[in-house]
DNA sequence: ATTAGAGATGTGATGATATAACAATCGAAA
DNA sequence: TTTCGATTGTTATATCATCACATCTCTAAT
């Protein structure tokens, strides 16, 4: 495996490993923008501009956070902006929602349908997506059993990244 | 297995099958308070009564649909009344928060440390809680993989449950 | 009995997250 | 160029959660 690949093809966490994040970011807005074209939907100024935002980091930004971010860009955009591009963006799967932070992260194995693994960091809200086949199919058996149709599932860790572990409080 | 068992020992979910909630619900509230005894904490009248309400069903609550439900017998209290009770009842197994709702929903496994997971109807908002462990496992060893440290996991799936999905749109 | 301290509750205010409603604008296509 | 659906701008409001501080209530020394 070639240690400067982008996201997609990585087996596993780009977010807490150092990687070539400048890469990491053009190679997620060109896959929106391709994706966008190829499916016919609109990633316009607003929409991209929230993407590059979350794309800043690894780190989930609540959508108050964005909304100050776009401030601080000029004029004073009112909630439903944010909330709709980053709709528009969870929805086609350029970011996901973290339930347990209330806030968004950019995909990083964007144009694949999928209901990820999350690992989020308590200290510096630092999030890794990981490919979620093996509890999918643990959930599926168990809803098998009593009778559950699943839709969407969420499947969020809370804890430490390698980064926050060191000298943290034995 | 006895078909009139409580929650402790049933194999899966108690929510979405038939059963005699009056049991349920006594064998809860008596769990709690036996626990409290021997734990050393204090099961008070707020926290009882809310324990109570959340136990009327297997349906998710908001703090404020328990606010509410308090409201109904007699005086009007404050949200941080329901948000305290709902936090003691969290914190120590009585009661889980489904964060995919923001709302609370009784235990069915007790007085067991547990990160469960949960199935919940997108219809009824009724929530069947399921032992985790392997799921745990598979999260376990996606962590190390990356070397992330877990503290608590949130694994809920949204969908429908049996009696919902009888007669849903196709 | 008295009293200090911890835990729990009552109460008002505020913070944080999210959506409703409707007008104005844009863009693709007829 | 007209039309219509999607998007954006804007005001207001709904929903979820916590802060701060006074009061009360147990308990356990003294
Ligand atoms: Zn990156
Ligand atoms: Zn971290
Ligand atoms: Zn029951
Ligand atoms: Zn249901």
């Amino acid at each position: 495996m070639d240690e400067a690949d982008g996201p997609r093809g990585s087996a596993g966490s780009v977010a807490f490993a150092p990687h070539d994040h400048a890469r990491c970011r053009r190679a997620a807005i060109e896959d929106a923008q391709a994706h966008c074209k190829t499916a016919g939907l609109r990633l316009t100024p607003v929409r991209e501009r929230v993407l590059e935002i979350l794309l800043e980091s690894h780190v989930a930004l609540g959508a108050y956070d964005v909304l100050r971010r776009l401030t601080d860009e000029g004029a004073v955009p009112q909630p439903p902006i944010a909330y709709r591009a980053l709709d528009f963006l969870v929805a086609h799967g350029f970011a996901h929602r973290i339930e347990k932070l209330n806030a968004y992260v950019a995909c990083t194995a964007p144009c694949e349908r999928h209901d990820p693994v999350f690992m989020i960091c308590r200290d510096c809200r630092a999030v890794a997506e990981l490919p979620s086949a093996p509890i999918a199919r643990d959930l599926e058996r168990e809803a098998a059993r009593i009778g559950f149709d699943i839709g969407r599932t969420v499947v969020e860790a809370e804890g430490l990244c390698p980064s926050c572990r060191v000298g943290e409080t034995a």
